[in-house]
DNA sequence: TTGACGTATTCCGTTATGGGTATACGATTG
DNA sequence: CAATCGTATACCCATAACGGAATACGTCAA
């Protein structure tokens, strides 16, 4: 089996750097393709590529106007993400292991990667 | 150029469901490597080879331990993703797109956040 | 020492990515 | 109708993931 693929789900859709570019330029609206072209700098096909994926996983709409196609956010699939770290969260407001770490960091001394 | 790699950052580490899995189970405390084998039921060089990549973002630690090695979670890491997602939690708690939402409530009645 | 244990690494094969480039296609304009 | 615009798709290539299987390596026990 290879890398789980990229429409499987929003983690995967949204591991790539100018997906997520994508979605903080749609945050601020409905946008054409043309537009979100210029204001990645990448080449149109490329873009018209990051928001099929976008779409399968649901992370954008479409709305066809003339010959454009306005695309906009949908931050909904997005939660499962958020729900995910919601258990991490207090690991960085609070200090549950003081200890651990001062034990990693000694220990660290000798082992390397 | 291909995909970028799953070392590259917590976002393309954490796509990957094992490797939440493994982490998941870190956040409840230390373990060696044998007991996340037992718990996710893959063969160890897989889970070994997901901790290494874990380890390569820093979002576990090790610890050596006689012939065990200890790891632990470092949630540090996962910062950035929560950073990112912060923009767009409004998009669920307020109203943005009214049809959306209107949409959306209608068809979660029964889970509540 | 030898052997068993716990873990990491290597090699293999299959799959799909993401960029580049060319092109197809629908809508609009002349 | 032809030409053009806006966008999507098809191909090609280089890269690397992930799982499986075999094996290497360090530590501890007999």
């Amino acid at each position: 089996m290879a890398r789980a693929a990229t429409t499987t789900d929003a983690f995967n859709a949204v591991a790539e750097p100018r997906r997520r570019q994508i979605l903080d330029l749609l945050a601020q609206g409905e946008r054409p393709v043309n537009d979100l072209v210029a204001q990645l700098g990448l080449a149109q096909p490329q873009v018209s590529k990051h928001l099929r994926v976008l779409r399968e996983v649901d992370l954008v709409r479409v709305r066809d106007e003339g010959r454009q196609r306005l695309y906009r956010l949908n931050a909904e699939p997005l939660r499962p993400i958020r729900d995910w770290l919601r258990a991490y969260e207090q690991m960085w407001n609070e200090r549950f292991d003081l200890m651990d770490t001062i034990l990693t960091e000694l220990s660290e001394e000798d082992s390397d990667d």
